[in-house]
DNA sequence: TTGTCTGCAAAAGCTTTGCATGAAT
DNA sequence: ATTCATGCAAAGCTTTTGCAGACAA
């Protein structure tokens, strides 16, 4: 059980408790950054962790709540979890293999801004989710069905 | 039963059928833009209107299907549904009292194309909510508890 | 008539909550 | 010893689905 893990959940004012430390060392792990309460609550109970699904939306909550983690609706249906790692940023998805980047652009954020305030707004967050195809996932030059006969 | 209505059922190839008529007639006729199933549903229960939750449902469905409504996520609780004004937009929504108003920026479209292409994705859509105080309930500068002392 | 639609009730999917037990400090 | 956390089951919310009866064309 990593120190770096109950320090900080000490930091934020937890008590150490088995659910809170294998949460957060499961996110501290895992190569997937983007995990809804199910992944995380299947994952443990694959490790013979023995933790109830409720009890991983209420630490969930408290990590988020703390600023270990934060949370965001990629696929309006769940929410999904990720490392907190400080600076803020939007979400592209592939909408045909599922695959998760994440951006930040300040120009964009500049027209946000630009946006709101032209509406009377004093802006003070959003939502944003891009869909596309990715790199690999998207019809390529060399692709035999799109590629031009000779 | 209004006729206008009825031709925009039939061309979209929907039969008549009152709970189709009735919700098309609202959209048509409230005020408010962008409701949910269950604002609907009550609606048409307040005017005396026969119908079940799941068929406001089903109708709603069909009706984004032919392109006559279109819908949205604004709270991440709930879809709302609007009339299909032709324009795509998004929306910014008042964190005090709820307000959304509308608007379409091309700069901002073109950032997110921009970014997409930057991470090898090709854009097919995205989904974005603004979120702010508007105009009525910001702090303005005549306002007593922000006004500085004389 | 015939295929489609409706209402109701039940179910599904994600998340929260009540409660008695059990653990942390 | 207290206080807080957990697990389980039940409930909450939005949305979907199964089905028998009802309706549109």
């Amino acid at each position: 059980m990593s120190s770096q893990v109950v320090e900080e959940l000490q930091s934020a004012g937890l008590r150490i408790t088995t659910p809170r430390v294998k949460v957060l060392e499961f996110f501290r792990s895992t190569e997937s950054r983007h995990c809804s309460a199910e992944d995380v609550f299947r994952h443990l109970v694959e490790e013979k962790v023995e933790i109830g699904l409720a009890t991983v939306y209420r630490v969930l909550g408290q990590l988020v709540d703390a600023g270990i983690l934060t949370s965001s609706m990629l696929d309006s249906t769940k929410l999904v979890y990720e490392l907190n790692q400080g600076k803020r940023h939007d979400h592209i998805i592939c909408v045909n293999c599922g695959r998760v980047d994440e951006f930040s652009d300040p120009l964009m954020d500049g027209r946000q801004k630009a946006v709101a305030d032209g509406l009377g707004y004093v802006l003070t967050g959003h939502q944003l989710v891009l869909h596309g195809y990715c790199s690999a996932c998207r019809p390529k030059p060399q692709d035999p069905v799109t590629r031009k006969k000779a």
